[in-house]
DNA sequence: CAAGTGTCCATTGTTGACAATCTGCAATCT
DNA sequence: AGATTGCAGATTGTCAACAATGGACACTTG
């Protein structure tokens, strides 16, 4: 692979890059992916591939059948979707809750920056885009938190949610939803950022 | 091997011995696993048992560091433990209200099984075959919806629950707790098997 | 003496070869 | 014809050798 050296490993770097494509729907449900055909098209050989592929299957992007490879997961039912919503609403919240006294200013300047993409995703109706860094805006608040176990339980159940991103008729109203969050915790008003976070998630 | 050809895959089983191993606490939090020590005590060469560390890095068990490798994961902070807890009741009472109508004969008939596991653990004072079967019941619950997401969502957090199992002073509650929920779904009272159910997630 | 530098060793990361397994299709049998 | 068996090719599973990384400790350097 060439120049950026954003991800530390090999397979981080791969992994991103599936993911991208499984969540724009480059690769749709029920796909197969091919260890050979990836090796070749990332260089390496197949091992990183493997290791790419457990992290997506972690993250539940991917399905693992032993000696039969990986899918693109299917899409979650409709009868589960409303739990999914509410695992999420849970996590989110309570991140939201317990570290809104602590939030700094550096916090903040991170988020802002963020939400500027989400604009710029949204005027120029890049669905991909927005998909990208709605995931950025809600990961960076669960990584603020001191427990790394907050983000390992919550991923996955994100994943599910981004896996349809469909909910909006008007895109712009993803950017309002995320910028009345931020307000919110700009004025350091707690219940109505928690408020807000909680409409965003559905 | 033997009769029962439970576990598919070589990482299967490696990570199954692991896993028991964590959960009785033969492995400490914060204890290194070698994947060259592993591998010679499985006989096996390195690749499975890679595989089984990324397995039980999912299930949260272990924490992986690039370059430095696995370690047993720290139990989860006391701030974040009721959390788990709510998440665990929504999915697994989600899970009994939704499959409560199609619960089979054959389905309790194993549950009935595992619920006598559970009450020789107790009489014996074996909290690792307590920790064990406890386990197996609720993956049994879990795994009785078609939806195969609910159990990668469940799993993680179960775990977290299950890496500091002191809850009770007298082991034979947690029979009587188990019991307690069987008999209810026995006679068709939903909404009792639930509310036994979440008693005895905490 | 403190801070930085170099070297060694234990450990993980990566690779390519080989083994085991699955899938599809054709040949065979009833 | 329909079901079963037996290849052949494709794909994943496993292995052992080699490369890269990180940490410990001795050594220089100011």
């Amino acid at each position: 692979m060439t120049a950026f050296e954003i991800y530390r490993t090999l397979p981080e770097q791969i992994a991103a890059r599936l993911q991208r494509e499984v969540l724009s729907s480059k690769l749709k449900p029920g796909d197969p992916l091919r260890e050979t055909d990836l090796s070749e098209r990332f260089g390496v050989s197949r091992g990183p591939i493997r290791e790419a592929f457990r992290q997506l299957t972690q993250q539940g992007l991917l399905v693992l059948e032993p000696n039969k490879g990986v899918r693109v997961a299917q899409n979650p039912s409709v009868e589960v979707r409303p739990l999914v919503v509410q695992l999420r609403r849970k996590i989110e919240t309570f991140v939201l809750d317990s570290i809104f006294e602590r939030i700094t200013a550096d916090d903040l300047a991170v988020w802002d920056d963020i939400l500027a993409d989400i604009k710029a995703a949204c005027e120029s109706n890049d669905v991909d885009a927005l998909t990208e860094h709605d995931l950025r805006f809600h990961q960076a608040i669960i990584q603020s938190h001191d427990d790394k176990d907050l983000f390992t339980l919550w991923q996955p159940i994100m994943m599910r949610m981004l896996m349809h991103y469909n909910r909006l008729d008007d895109i712009m109203e993803s950017y309002r939803e995320h910028k009345r969050i931020l307000d919110a915790i700009h004025s350091g008003q707690k219940a109505e950022a928690i408020r807000d976070l909680e409409a965003n998630i559905q």
